[in-house]
DNA sequence: ATCGTTGACGTCAACGTTGTCAGGTTTATA
DNA sequence: TATAAACCTGACAACGTTGACGTCAACGAT
């Protein structure tokens, strides 16, 4: 049905390696000739196939990512700065969804993208619990150029994350700057990497300036609103006198800020709040609330161009350098929320 | 460096066409020889190559979703969907972004998509403005099978949206039932259709109820928060007795609500707002927000259903039914901040 | 007149598969 | 025992391109 280099050929009376030059602009061909197939291009509405070019050059100029939780603000935002280095690259992009983030049909997936001779993969499935178990029982050198996002570190493979153990440290640094002597978190699900980290950065915090991260200032929540909520309930049963919380993301934060109005306490002059993400709404948060905010499309973007790298790398022979740990730190917006009347 | 067919073939001591009938388990062969090629497959970690085999079936069982604005809840939501539906028929998805919903590079784009040989193509970039006029000059038979979301309906052109118009009217007639008598409206940016749309249902529903829809009741605005606060405040000073007011986006509610605490206002005794996309924060607004729910993800799913059904009537050179139109209902969820106290 | 050089093409094989068809071997039937 | 039928396998060409190489004419220099 649709036209090949051959019809071209025909048509315009000419090679068909000759038309391939005029189409990829290569070798020398007299203007009268190049203008001949131009037409017989135009006429028979030709456009070449990648697939058979790729093929050939054994490199699809494609890449994939693999990805969960694209509906929430964070992990769409790192697909839209993937999408758009990609897309600079000169790379198509594959989008690949797990229904789950332990979702343990990485095999298939993996099959399928190697099929795909897809150049190299993003894996941004946020880690949690075991869904990274597969790693160590799987040769790397059997897959083409791979680059994890938000992980711990492991030896020998390429990692791109937000410093959330900064974030929260920054965070909670700030209440403390405050003066805010009763600082408690609301963190995210304890299976999730991030959720640890910004843990891990109030807990420092808190040490480094001489207090103790009692148990009871901690509340294990999920990400959304109605967990912070409940979370802040429960952390005022716990804690009455408690005057600041973290929480580790803004929907908890929102949550938060519900459940300290219904207890009638004002913010920021008896409950200080600090969230996590900076999400558009969380400027108009009542008040407007103090967050940590995270520069996600550059994550996304940083994670492409060092995927390109490695890609180059991997194609001259070159051992790749496997080992990049690229940690970027986050950064304090500071509102309402948290400063003191 | 990656293993072929006939590396398979030369360590199984058999034709390359076998290897390929154990592959793709067609026609039929002994179990010995399935036994001794499998063994070879195993041991040379052979993948089948996805792209010389769409080369010859002329069939690349790719899919590709154009979107725009997927970082915010409505767009990331539908894509979800299409991705879902999508894997469930087998095919692989390539995700393109715009930059901007404006964005006139669809030619590109197109190309782009085209020389890749996908079979069908998802148009999901909202309708603004004149960004879809490169329709009518586009002979749409030079392109796979297409299908557009979120627009007026075109003569010979898919269309798949959820029915703004009615959602609304919903959310509206819900307000007059509640016995509310100055109802204002704070639209997104009029450019947009859904904006349109959702305002029409306003102005029926006033209509059919016998009440004017007066142009000082109506606020144009931004889908977010900031645009909320704001469109709330110049709605107040135009009408100060306004009783209730229908927010085109549950960020634009969330605005509206921080104006109207802000104003002293209680919401809904003095005040009732319903919003429109229930977001999942939006249950956890101070109150609770009433909301219009619309199923993207069922959406996203039905696109690709749709989409599947044309590309096969066109593979069978029957001309695809491609006017068809589908306009799925949206559903008012009810909560605190329009009920009567 | 001869010889290289350059420009402007064309020929052919290959990329990794699979469909078509034909060949050979076994098994069942007359 | 002959014969058809079923089963199993391989040779070959093709999908649409492109790289390597070859050809041939035109040109300037010797």
């Amino acid at each position: 049905m649709t036209a090949t280099l051959r019809d071209v050929a025909e048509l315009a009376g000419v090679s068909t390696k000759t038309v391939s030059r005029v189409v990829n602009h290569q070798g020398e061909i007299s203007e009268a000739t190049r203008e001949r197939v131009q037409t017989a291009i135009d006429q028979l509405g030709y456009r070449p196939n990648i697939l058979a070019r790729s093929l050939i050059h054994r490199r699809s100029n494609t890449l994939a990512v693999v990805a969960w939780g694209i509906d929430y603000f964070g992990p769409s935002r790192v697909v839209v700065g993937i999408e758009q280095q990609a897309h600079e690259f000169g790379y198509s992009l594959f989008l690949n969804l797990l229904d789950q983030p332990d979702d343990n049909s990485f095999t298939q997936v993996l099959d399928s993208l190697i099929a795909h001779q897809v150049d190299g993969i993003i894996w941004a499935v946020p880690e949690m619990g075991k869904n990274r178990a597969w790693l160590k029982s799987t040769r790397l050198s059997d897959l083409p150029p791979i680059i994890f996002m938000t992980m711990e570190s492991l030896p020998g493979i390429a990692t791109i994350a937000i410093d959330n153990w900064d974030g929260g440290r920054q965070a909670t640094q700030h209440l403390i700057d405050q003066g805010r002597r009763k600082i408690g978190i609301i963190t995210g699900p304890m299976s999730w990497w991030e959720a640890r980290e910004r843990f891990a950065g109030w807990r420092d915090a808190l040490l480094q300036s001489g207090m103790v991260p009692f148990p009871e200032l901690v509340v294990e929540g999920e990400w959304n609103a109605a967990s912070g909520e409940q979370g802040m309930q429960t952390l005022l049963a716990q804690v009455p006198e408690i005057d600041a919380v973290f929480a580790s993301s803004d929907q908890i934060a929102l949550g938060a800020l519900g459940t300290a109005y219904k207890n009638g306490l004002r913010v920021p002059q008896d409950l200080a709040i600090v969230g996590f993400d900076n999400i558009p709404d969380s400027a108009c948060y009542w008040p407007p609330l103090t967050t940590v905010y995270q520069q996600l499309i550059e994550v996304g973007r940083i994670t492409v161009q060092t995927l390109h790298t490695m890609i180059e790398a991997s194609r001259q022979f070159k051992a790749p350098d496997k080992t990049t740990v690229t940690l970027i730190k986050p950064e304090l917006i500071v509102r309402a929320s948290s400063l003191r009347a």
